[in-house]
RNA sequence: GCGGGCGUGGUGGAAUGGUAGACACGCCAGACUUAGAAUCUGGUGACGCAAGUCGUGGGGGUUCAAGUCCCUUCGCCCGCACCA
């Protein structure tokens, strides 16, 4: 009697299994090569989503794969538990963060061990535990000794009635995203990491990171935006003061026709404490905000400040200065001469305003005499015209020149600055890692000495009010100063949370150590060697994670820059989303598919609307949970469907015909094994010589998928792995069964069916390797050899063309010549039909490949 | 605006310049079933009775040979965006 798959049974058995062996577990161990695979780990929101199962299939497929083949594999997992989700809780649910937190990752933990991951659990750490946050504080003392961290006033997103700072993003048309009220600039005192010191280091390196994705190394350099230029002072007429600017085309000096300013330069504010015009005028800029988007949208405005600057080159030129909006103050020196013929924005300031156009470079082929600008400035290259001591030559030697000439004045200097700006790290929050110094009337900023860490959070809190619980709790922040023990008060502002995840990766090496990291086990597993994780963590995790590694390198904690050699980046899980008439969202449950085609409500039977596929989001509600599938189908089912059909850096459809797919293939491996068409010889059977062509035929499309499905593992192409292992199962199903030898040959195709698809499913490969007479898990066997003798075929079929066209085919011996294959591709009938009554011109041999006749 | 990616059957997707559409999903027909589900067998790019012709967004080019390389154009997606 058929015994039928259940993955329920099977997937709790091997998972206790596995835990009850410690299979995963992993010992530092330097006999073996290392390979540490990681992926980001969760925010603990309490469940897991489409896009968690996708990212931690992945990686578990590297993990197995990798094992099998023999290497020491490190597979930990974490949670990046600090964040404001919590803090909402406590205000919404009444549940203090950390019962919170603690209660999310338990749930959460159940969920993903349901799945079935080869992760090493005795090294699971969560960023909120003391256990790991007294390590950042150690490492931030550490920084702060190196220089690389700071405090300063900085301008911030100011919601005023959170009372809290926002992050660019939680600032949505100039209001706060959850108070709706209107955001303010305010300048606060700020912890800062010095990320722009290893600006250069952090671009330079890019170029050698040749394990990720192109895209992301673009989006980081485009993100550190070097550019070369000069930094030029100018005189003000009539004013003792200067002021300096930065350009970078420092070859259209003599096109200059203005001076600008941000509204927030100091010379501004100087300014327009005399002149309420300018003062209202920076209010207005300031109103803007500091978002983004914010600033896209605004147009070109400025403000005359009536003060002259004399032109550095041309001795009696004055140019005007002028206040614009849309001159940063956080790039370069906040100020900018204006080029209106070579700059789109100086030209559209200008033409507001009207100001002189004055063309200083002219496009090559074009009359310098009739060249004028209209619409467009021209950025390209050319020859200078109007330029004085520079007229004639190119842009590059007119740049070399002015740059000698300004230097040798003293009036301005080569500089090289950066998009990039250091990390602003302090945040008024509570649920966040503290910033373990105190301030100190006398003594000023005081590091909180080492011994007296961790700096623990006070559990005593309420979040009844708006701002900062670290601010109004009674006495926590009230400490004697270390240095002079006078009373004094703790830093109220904690860490972003991107810092606890900068540097997690480290910790997992020696995750129970009392310090940081233990250089050891450092120096053995860094650098990771596969990282995968999703495209929106490109920039800003990733590039705070190579600062915090070079940093921690300056510290002497690490050896290396790089922590991550390799990266991946996964696709996201879209599916459709459905709304009823009324325009509310339903679940993907809620919603009924009619064989005519139609979509509807499942209760109501009225008609619902489908949108596109997208990203799965709560808010779409067209989302998918892990657990009802898992209960469903099972983790090899889902884990499955997630490898099948799509490349792991694309999209993923989510849908419930591929599941079921994903099933039935599963279902139907279970009856190839349970019941084998043909009786198997036990386990451990040597194949006898002699078989028959077929059975010869089936041994070589076996090794052939071995070699396949390792090159596709080894390139991320699983959909591709999967579609082979198919492939060698549906040969398996044809196998010619009362051959002599057949049984042989399918338990060898069974075996390395079984095997190939273990990294992927399994729960499933492991219960059918023991039915196929196994002891051992497949955890511990060996990845397969491919045998070369058996993935050379004898024989090649050669494409045979006239004139490029297909007209048959051919089948040869391996070794050929190409007077054979010429001779056999003439004698072709579809060829001869072909070239009736043509002349034969010349015949394209490629042996083992094609043979080409052109007529 | 700048940078990057992608356009292949009804769908997801395969194809070191060398037989386009592997492997699936879906669909069609059949078998088994009281019926449905499940399972199994066969078929399935388009046109054509067939021989065959046409087919990888459009146009052009290189080549014996182009989905693949080059030029051009259209469309979609993503990132950055007043960065001086």
């Amino acid at each position: 009697m058929t015994e039928r798959y259940n993955p329920r049974e099977i997937e709790a058995h091997w998972q206790a299994y596995w835990e009850r062996e410690g299979l995963f577990r992993v010992i530092d161990d330097d006999t073996r090569p290392k390979y540490y695979v990681l992926e980001m780990f969760p925010y603990p929101s309490g469940r897991i989503h489409m896009g968690h199962v996708r990212n931690y299939t992945l990686g578990d497929v590297v993990a197995r794969y990798k094992r099998a083949l023999g290497f020491n594999v490190l597979h930990p997992m974490g949670w990046d538990a600090f964040g404001l989700p919590a803090e909402n809780a406590a205000r919404d649910q009444k549940v203090h963060p950390a019962k919170w937190t603690y209660g999310n990752i338990a749930a959460m933990r159940a969920e993903l061990k349901r799945m079935g991951l080869s992760l090493d659990w005795s090294r699971e750490i969560a960023t909120c535990h003391p256990g790991y946050y007294q390590h950042q504080q150690a490492l931030f003392l550490d920084f702060l000794k190196a220089g690389l961290a700071y405090r300063k006033e900085s301008f911030v997103n100011w919601d005023p009635v959170d009372q809290t700072v926002l992050a660019n993003e939680q600032v949505i048309e100039g209001r706060g995203w959850r108070s709706g009220a209107v955001v303010e600039r305010r300048k606060l005192s700020q912890w800062f990491f010095k990320i722009t010191a290893f600006a250069d280091d952090l671009l330079a390196t890019l170029s050698t990171l040749e394990r990720w994705p192109e895209r992301v190394r673009l989006m980081q350099e485009n993100w550190i935006g070097r550019s070369e230029g000069m930094r030029l002072r100018f005189e003000l007429a009539g004013w003792s003061e200067t002021v300096e600017i930065f350009t970078t085309r420092h070859d259209t000096l003599f096109g200059a026709s203005f001076l600008a300013l941000s509204p927030n330069h100091p010379l501004t504010e100087k300014l327009a404490a005399a002149d309420p015009g300018l003062a209202a005028f920076v209010a207005e800029c300031n109103r803007i905000g500091t978002s983004e988007a914010a600033i896209e949208h605004a147009e070109k405005k400025g403000y005359d400040t009536g003060l002259k600057a004399r032109h550095p080159l041309i001795e009696g030129r004055l140019l005007p200065v002028h206040v614009a909006n849309f001159v940063l103050m956080d790039y370069g020196t906040g100020a900018i001469f204006g080029c209106p013929a070579h700059d789109q924005r100086d030209l559209d300031f200008a033409r507001k305003y009207g100001l002189d156009v004055i063309p200083v470079v002219a496009p090559p082929g074009i009359d310098p005499a009739t060249f004028a600008i209209a619409d467009e400035a021209y950025v390209g290259e050319g020859t200078h015209i109007n330029s004085g001591f520079i007229d004639g030559t190119s842009v590059a030697e007119g740049k070399e020149r002015v740059a000698q000439r300004l230097e040798g004045a003293g009036r301005g200097k080569r500089e090289t600055v950066f998009r990039l700006r250091d990390w602003g790290v302090s945040r008024q929050r509570y649920w966040g890692c503290p910033i373990p110094v105190v301030h100190c009337e006398s003594c000023g900023i005081v590091p909180v000495p080492r011994d007296q860490l961790p700096v623990v959070l006070p559990e005593d809190v309420s979040f009844d009010q708006p701002g900062n619980p670290l601010e109004r709790h009674p006495s926590w922040k009230h400490v004697p100063c270390p240095a002079c023990k006078r009373p004094a008060t703790r830093e109220t502002d904690t860490f972003d949370t991107f810092v606890d995840s900068s540097w997690y990766f480290g910790r997992f090496c020696s995750p129970r150590t009392d310090e940081p990291v233990t250089r050891a086990a450092v120096d053995y597993w860094l650098p990771v060697d596969q990282y995968i994780g999703g495209i929106e963590h490109a920039i800003l995790h990733l590039l705070y994670s190579r600062f915090f590694t070079r940093a921690m390198r300056v510290a002497g904690h690490v050896k290396l820059a790089e922590p991550f050699a390799g990266l991946f980046t996964q696709g996201m899980v879209c599916h459709e989303s459905y709304q009823d008439q009324g325009g509310k969202w339903l679940y993907p449950e809620e919603v009924a598919h009619l064989q005519d085609g139609r979509v509807v409500h499942a209760e109501s039977g009225r008609p619902v609307k489908v949108g596109r596929r997208e990203v799965m989001s709560k808010s779409k509600k067209n989302v998918v949970a892990p657990s009802v599938i898992i209960d469903g189908y099972g983790a090899d089912t889902a884990r499955l469907f997630m490898l099948s059909d799509s490349p792991p850096e694309r999209d993923l459809d989510w849908s419930d015909a591929g599941v079921k797919g994903a099933w039935r293939y599963l279902a139907s491996l279970w009856r190839m094994m349970s019941e084998p068409k043909v009786t198997l010889p036990p386990a451990g059977h040597i194949i006898a010589d002699g078989l028959d062509a077929p059975l010869l035929e089936t041994r070589r499309l076996i090794h052939r998928t071995i070699a396949a499905v390792s090159s596709d593992l080894d390139r991320f192409h699983f959909n591709r792995a999967v579609a082979r292992i198919r492939e060698l199962t549906n040969g398996l199903e044809d196998l010619p069964f009362k051959s002599p030898g057949a049984g042989a040959v399918l338990r060898e195709g069974l075996e390395i069916a079984v095997r190939l698809i273990g990294p992927m499913t399994p729960h499933i490969a492991d219960a059918l390797w023991q039915k196929l007479g196994h002891a051992t898990s497949l955890v511990r066997v060996p990845w397969p050899k491919a045998d070369p003798n058996l993935v050379a075929a004898d024989t090649v079929t050669l494409a045979v063309q006239v004139n490029g066209k297909l007209r048959g085919t051919i089948v040869l011996p391996k070794a050929h010549d190409k007077a054979k294959a010429e001779a056999a591709a003439m004698a072709e009938p579809s060829v001869l039909r072909a070239l009736e009554g043509k002349a034969v011109k010349k015949v394209i041999v490629v042996p083992g490949k094609i043979v080409n006749v052109v007529v």
